[in-house]
DNA sequence: ATATAATATTTTGTATACAATATTATATAA
DNA sequence: TTATATAATATTGTATACAAAATATTATAT
């Protein structure tokens, strides 16, 4: 007797409209239209409305009562908390490693910019944003925490919706990139902690300065 | 022609049985009776639906398909995962705090634990129990940060559920509460996010203790 | 008395209906 | 033409209905 347990309806429509906001296939600011999604997903209103009123609670979408569902747009105050939160987060992640985890998987840290050196050419450069990327996400995926790398889903999202590519260059992260790494090999936790920290609240500076360039007051 | 724009009736019940949580009123691992709640707040199945899915979202609750949704249980996995993200994330407020906030407001952190000193007699100990409750908050609500905030919100709820009064005596605590402000007082930013990130990852330490000592594997 | 099967009851997940409100289009007046 | 009032249309917020699944209850057999 074999019975199919379908997923309900609304975790499916849950799923299929969170990435059409994290891939951009709805844009920020833009008005939700209900029926439109029950046509292209063919579902009824409610798993629908279950959906997007659950994605309201993850702070994804925003609700304008009467009005209707917005995707959310991040303001620059948003981004500069983001960047507090991430520093933080991060931080403190990168330390609880070096304090509790064994060589073998702190080595799987420690050799993303062996092969950089300044100045990079195109090509590297490239690769250097890759790398920058990884190293950070193999930060959060080691930390096993779920606040964090649920947070990390989400801030992805919000920065490539406001920057494509790095928001500061090379010659200044890469030797920031290698002092942290060495301070993980020397297992200098609190070292780690303390310069990843900084790197990231250098990024947050650069965003609240763009930011007071068109926006005096405040 | 006056029109009362009364607010929606989602929100209203969203905001009762978020309380409803909060105080206790609905304890971690109940199961969500909606017909019970409809009754008790006189609703129809909808808005109830909306509220207990939208705090799906926020993680309060959790749904188990076809059983129904429930109170959510916080394992001490997610207290040590809280509590490394509270470390990080009230460290950097602190430290940002120091470095951009005016004199004048820093004051209204500096003076929380100025009359106490070892030992503390029973009254004391009272006080104490509040002022380092109120100095945290403090942080908090200096930072202007909403994610800080609303994550403060829920951590408050989930170590009610675990832990009443302080979880390490003030014969640890109270140095390291002056330890901070003297820090912030000499306006060493550093130092400061250092020494708050130390102390919460000390209670850290002794709620991963205690889960081992029942708990012997992992 | 206990375990298993059969049945009744409750609850969930989903669809649909509809009044209140907001939005858009159209007509009228300045 | 431009601005305002009115009507037409669409969308939200809410209630309700109902099949499928889960749970509780009762009956039956060991």
């Amino acid at each position: 007797m074999q019975k199919i347990k379908k997923d309900a309806l609304g975790n499916l429509v849950y799923g299929k409209i969170k990435l059409m906001i994290l891939n951009g296939a709805l844009k920020p600011g833009q008005k939700i239209n209900k029926k439109e999604l029950t046509e292209q997903l063919s579902v009824s209103q409610t798993p629908v409305n279950e959906a997007i009123i659950r994605l309201t609670g993850e702070g994804l979408i925003e609700q304008q009562e009467r009005k209707g569902f917005f995707i959310k747009i991040f303001t620059y105050q948003d981004l500069k908390e983001f960047f507090a939160i991430r520093a933080g987060m991060e931080g403190v992640a990168l330390r609880l490693c070096v304090e509790e985890q064994p060589d073998n998987t702190l080595d799987k840290l420690t050799h993303f910019f062996d092969n950089f050196s300044l100045p990079l050419d195109e090509n590297e450069y490239k690769k250097y944003l890759k790398a920058d990327q990884e190293f950070h996400q193999k930060i959060i995926e080691l930390s096993r925490n779920s606040i964090i790398i649920n947070f990390n889903k989400n801030f992805d999202f919000i920065m490539k919706s406001y920057q494509k590519g790095l928001i500061r260059p090379p010659e200044e992260t890469l030797p920031e990139h290698k002092a942290i790494v060495k301070a993980v090999r020397n297992r200098d936790s609190e070292k780690a902690q303390q310069l990843l920290i900084e790197h990231h609240l250098k990024s947050r500076k650069v965003i609240k300065d763009q930011h007071l360039k068109y926006n005096t007051n405040n």
